[in-house]
RNA sequence: GGAGAGAUGGCCGAGUAGGUCGAAGGCGCUCGCCUGCUAAGCGAGUAGGGGAUUAUAAAGUCCCCUCGAGGGUUCGAAUCCCUCUCUCUCCGCCA
């Protein structure tokens, strides 16, 4: 959300800005409702006085054994018209509150502006793809063949974007985690935090997915609460109504979360192999920073989350997304692609955003300069670190041999039960 | 799931026959004084949000709201009523 005021005086930027990401949001009716607001606080606000002011001259009066029923009497009918103001006033509020949530981040001066990925725009990349002298597969018919992904008894058991893991596959899945939360933990300064995967909405909320994008969200019958889409909601909020001193900053959390996303709009997408389920597990980075150094450890966040590709040896660009690829709460993301040789191009792996003061002021996260200086709000930020599921694809496609075999990359060897390579399932 | 108790400022904790209570007191914290140093002592300050005012901002001043959340009764509610949430204790069930 952004800050009623600074919306108000700025109208042509936030115009702009949404123009720029290819939305529509009316800012005429804000207007209208902004100036009705004012005027009917300025109202309803000098008759409470004035019930104030009188009702303790009555206490005094009733002290002192006076009567005072001309003056209960005049209030009585003051108390009236507060209410029809003060209902007027909720309304107009509501309103008012529903078209803020509805208003997305101001980019960052530094994003590219465009309609779409199309005018995203390659910062970097990182090794090279990996020569192969025999035609690549795609993860899903390696994992199939080897016995390790099965997709069919997991659309069996749920629905289609499932996957049921066997064996050295699931071992793989657990050591991508456990060697990812042991990295940023051990040594990129992270806390580790295990949170819950139900949130109630008023996280999500906080966070940004409610209430624009409740479609996406897998939801609790007759509950308020709902499968988490990522750690970043729960993470984030760890801190939500809180106010912290300057010297609890930064806070950087990492978790592993399994996450759950309905992937309403993207029928016919990605629909086979392990980039687009319903359910999967990723590692997760939040930051809580000074808003002085939020881009800066913009940077250093995804350098974190690049590390574990690197680690890992596979090749990837990192892509600063453009206005029109923006996510909603964000107001600057890089995106980690991942070079996958069998399906044959990139895919995100990991998208790190600095949302600024946005999430912070829909979750009223603050901290204090100085110990009585008035409370700001902080900068969060978060980034995948990584997506395992994808990883799992990128491990298969990138470091498969000629025989079918997948070769263990260096790094995960200590997490695989002396496996050195992954053979067919045998039973 | 059943029964009971509770929810007040950063923390502890007063405050129920409704009337200067946004709230005593203590701790903590900030600033100052005092003191070779430290401790102790003394003094002052110390919740959040919103609105008005000033050309903008900071500061200031005035006002409104908030004593878990939302509603109600009343001229007036931390105090009375209703609903919800959470915490604690006991019982039941359960990994």
């Amino acid at each position: 959300m952004l800050d009623l005021k600074w919306v108000r005086e700025n109208l042509d930027i936030v115009q702009k800005a949404i123009e720029n990401r290819n939305m529509k949001v009316d800012l005429t009716r804000f207007r209208e409702l902004d100036a009705e607001r004012r005027r009917l606080i300025v109202d309803v606000e000098q008759l409470k006085n004035r019930r104030n002011v009188v009702s303790s001259e009555i206490a005094k009066l009733k002290k002192a054994g006076e009567p005072a029923e001309d003056k209960i009497a005049a209030m009585r009918e003051l108390g009236e018209e507060i209410k029809r103001l003060d209902e007027r006033l909720a309304e107009i509020e509501d309103a008012l509150s529903a078209i803020m949530l509805d208003i997305p981040n101001i980019p960052d001066k530094s994003v590219p502006i465009g309609p779409d990925e199309s005018a995203n725009v390659v910062i970097r990349t990182w090794g090279e793809p990996p020569k192969f002298d025999f035609e690549p597969r795609p993860h899903w018919d390696l994992g199939i063949d080897l016995g390790i992904l099965d997709f069919e008894r997991a659309a069996k058991i749920a629905k289609a974007r499932f996957v049921l893991y066997w064996d050295i596959g699931a071992r793989l899945e657990r050591a991508l985690l456990n060697f990812m939360l042991d990295l940023h933990t051990k040594e990129h300064g992270y806390t580790e935090v295990f949170p819950p995967i139900l949130v109630n909405s008023a996280s999500l909320v906080g966070t940004g997915q409610l209430p624009k994008f409740a479609d996406d969200l897998f939801k609790v019958q007759n509950e308020d609460l709902y499968l988490i889409p990522t750690a970043e909601v729960p993470v984030t909020n760890i801190h939500r109504d809180e106010i912290l001193a300057a010297k609890d900053l930064p806070r950087y959390y990492c978790a592993y979360t399994p996450c759950f996303r309905s992937e309403a709009g993207a029928y016919g997408k990605d629909t086979r192999g392990l980039i687009r389920h319903h359910q999967f597990n990723k590692v997760e980075l939040v930051k809580f920073v000074h808003p002085d150094t939020s881009y800066d450890e913009l940077e250093r966040l995804t350098a974190n989350a690049e590390r574990v590709l690197q680690l890992l040896n596979i090749h990837y660009r990192v892509v600063a997304l453009s206005t029109g690829d923006l996510g909603f709460s964000a107001a600057k993301t890089y995106d980690i692609e991942v070079w996958l040789p069998g399906f044959g191009g990139y895919k995100e792996i990991s998208s790190c955003s600095n949302f600024e003061d946005f999430q912070a002021r829909r979750a009223n996260i603050k901290f204090r300069e100085e110990p009585k200086a008035k409370p700001r709000f902080v900068h969060t930020l978060n980034g995948s670190g990584l997506a395992i599921g994808r990883t799992v694809a990128a491990v298969l496609e990138n470091y498969q041999q000629a025989d079918g075999t997948i070769a263990i990359p260096e790094v995960l060897k200590p997490y695989m039960a002396g496996a050195e390579k992954i053979t067919p399932r045998l039973f």
